[in-house]
DNA sequence: ATGTATCGAAACGAGCCGTTTCGTTCAAGT
DNA sequence: ACTTGAACGAAACGGCTCGTTTCGATACAT
């Protein structure tokens, strides 16, 4: 842990008057980010967050309401790296976002495993759940706008459905996310917008 | 809950002996299934369960080593007894198979808040993850027969990518559970299975 | 008749929960 | 210069669930 000019000489963060200390809230999310990368899920508490960080456990809930919010929080801290793909085709946009925003960006770093904790969290927490899934929908309107940059380009009809491509393109990374298949899944990109963008080979209804 | 012949006329299940009380185990299966329905998977704890069975923790913990044994034993029950999908074209093979081995399956019964919860069990307990991955894996490859037969009726061309196809159209039922939106995902199984068969409506490649 | 494994009930210590209290520190407002 | 008020860490609170242990009663197995 470094010592800021926030932490005192004995190493013991105190108050800098009436406003967020920000040496803690680092601490805490540092704290919180070795929790989940040694003890997994499974030993990540409030408690634990707050032992490792050498701060106090009201610290903790003044500025997280719950723990699926501080892990999200570490999770947002990974992902500003990255800018938005604009390839100037749906194809690359698409191929970019997997690479870059989903299957990618959680095989480099701990963030697979921090969303996937998040993710399994919301199946038991409503007050996960209501974080994730507003999170999850702003994200997936952002990214739409790959389709609408598409259409304006007229690469596909104005009356696709932007919201299930990017629907199908998301379910594809999570489900690959969370059964723990995501390097396998970087070798399949180029196959799966593929068949997002082009269907089927050869496909004939039959009645 | 029924008075079998193993309960005593108080309605109090006691020892028969030297061996497993059927009763007892199936009061307790019956309770847990009643806990999940009724509380979510918030509220399924051992405790809960036994409680409602008005059976001892030591009984459970002897026969159930943890949570997710419990829960798969429950799961099991509810074991599919739907017909698998052969309608005779691709695109009703897939809708059928969203219909009644996906989203429908999960919505008419308790299977889908099982199914989510074993899920979320399986991102921090190995073992979860290593039966419920077995068994995915498994279904998966039978179900891939669907795209074979469609090849033999000549309705999609031989290097389509089978297991491609299934996975598309699981990633997609499994990302609506995990949501909680298995009902408006019913909704959209036509214009999911549509675009997993022809893609984008007027793609144009461009370079 | 004895041995033994089961049953439900009850209690255990441990751990985490989310909250409250407390004394300290310091920026902002008066 | 002084007061106000918020943030800080520490500690303790009551409540809950955990997984385990102990207990007496039961009834099959030998």
């Amino acid at each position: 842990m470094e010592i800021t000019s926030a932490d005192t000489d004995d190493g013991v963060r105190r108050s800098i008057g009436a406003r967020r200390n920000p040496a803690s809230q680092e601490a805490i999310l540092d704290a919180a980010e070795a929790v989940l990368r040694e003890s997994g899920i499974g030993g990540f508490s409030i408690e634990a967050v707050a032992r490792r960080a050498r701060a106090g456990k009201p610290t903790i809930y003044r500025w997280w309401p719950n723990r699926t919010a501080l892990m999200l929080d570490v999770y947002q801290r990974f992902k500003n790296a990255r800018g938005f793909p604009d390839t100037g085709t749906l194809r690359g946009d698409l191929v970019a976002l997997l690479e870059n925003h989903l299957l990618g960006f959680w095989k480099d770093s701990l963030c697979g495993v921090v969303y996937r904790a998040i993710i399994a969290e919301a199946q038991s927490d409503p007050d996960a759940a209501a974080v994730l899934f507003a999170y999850q929908a702003e994200r997936k309107q952002a990214t739409a706008v790959i389709v609408d940059r598409a259409k304006a380009r007229g690469e596909v009809a104005e009356t696709v459905d932007g919201a299930l491509i990017v629907d199908m393109i998301v379910s594809f990374a999570w489900h690959q996310l969370l059964i723990g298949r995501v390097d396998e899944a970087m070798t399949a990109i180029d196959g799966v917008v593929d068949g997002v963008l082009m269907g089927c080979a050869g496909y004939q209804r039959k009645e």
